[in-house]
DNA sequence: CCCTAATACTTGTACAAACAAATAACATAT
DNA sequence: ATATGTTATTTGTTTGTACAAGTATTAGGG
């Protein structure tokens, strides 16, 4: 029973395995962008804002694409106005949303982090081709 | 450019998957033995410690198995020794060390919630068969 | 209009994680 | 024996996350 892994089931290696490496790539990319004095949460908030392209977002259209979307999606966004990286004003129409935006010191900070950030992706990835990354993601997803 | 996803690098893509995926299914488990009180960490722990059968490990020992392995291993084995769920008492050889060993009463935790844990892991993979998921092993391996 | 419900966001609190420093016991060299 | 360094564990502090409740504003039915 102990000679080798055969009594556990494979479906709990795999997610023992997903897990682990969710965590490990958390680690790195949360590691990297923390030069820029910024967590991962404040990052993708920072990009999911520079994807509108100028358009405003409010604090829901920014929570549904987090990872830990709740109501502490407000407490991101206040560190990143004190560091000025976001604009935060009330929506005219509609007083209980709020507007948010990115500021070119936000975009700079991204910039700067893009380069960083491409690397560790690619250093994490290095041990697979592009089929294999294509297969990985596919295969994740049913998850 | 926003047409289609091809300015995004595969591995970035690769990479957010398998963040969001270890965090779903942190998630996933995490909720699953919450129900007898306790935290993944916490079910970590009592599963190294029911692994090694009667033998008694060091805080060293738990804490390289552990996803968060640091200083923080203590006070997660402080909450199970207060349920009674693990013996702590000092190493007769090396007063320095720990030896940590799981109760009977842990054990009976932990018999309770394998179904449960194997339920919950069986639900998250069902849409993959034995074959993917020894693909997703061996490819996340490589990670 | 007025009341109630729903929506959008914020705040409070408890618990967990990250990071650094401290304590205690042992090992080694003199 | 004594000083020095190393190992094993613990503690302090700050920050992050989960869960629940609160506030403000709008929407809709009478």
């Amino acid at each position: 029973m102990s000679i080798d892994d055969s009594s556990i089931p494979l479906s709990r290696k795999l997610i023992t395995t997903i897990i682990k490496k969710g965590a490990k790539v958390t680690e790195t990319i949360s590691s990297t962008v923390k030069e820029q004095g910024i967590t991962l949460q404040q990052f993708n908030v920072l990009r999911i804002l520079r994807g509108r392209k100028g358009k405003a977002a409010s604090l829901q259209d920014v929570s549904k694409d987090m990872i830990h979307a709740n109501s502490n999606t407000t407490r991101v966004i206040d560190k990143l106005v004190d560091k000025k990286y976001v604009d935060r004003k009330q929506c005219p129409n509609d007083r209980r949303q709020i507007e948010l935006t990115i500021t070119k010191k936000g975009l700079d900070v991204l910039a700067i982090l893009d380069d960083k950030v491409n690397t560790a992706e690619a250093e994490i990835t290095k041990d697979l081709n592009e089929d294999s990354m294509t297969a990985l993601i596919n295969e994740l997803e049913k998850i």
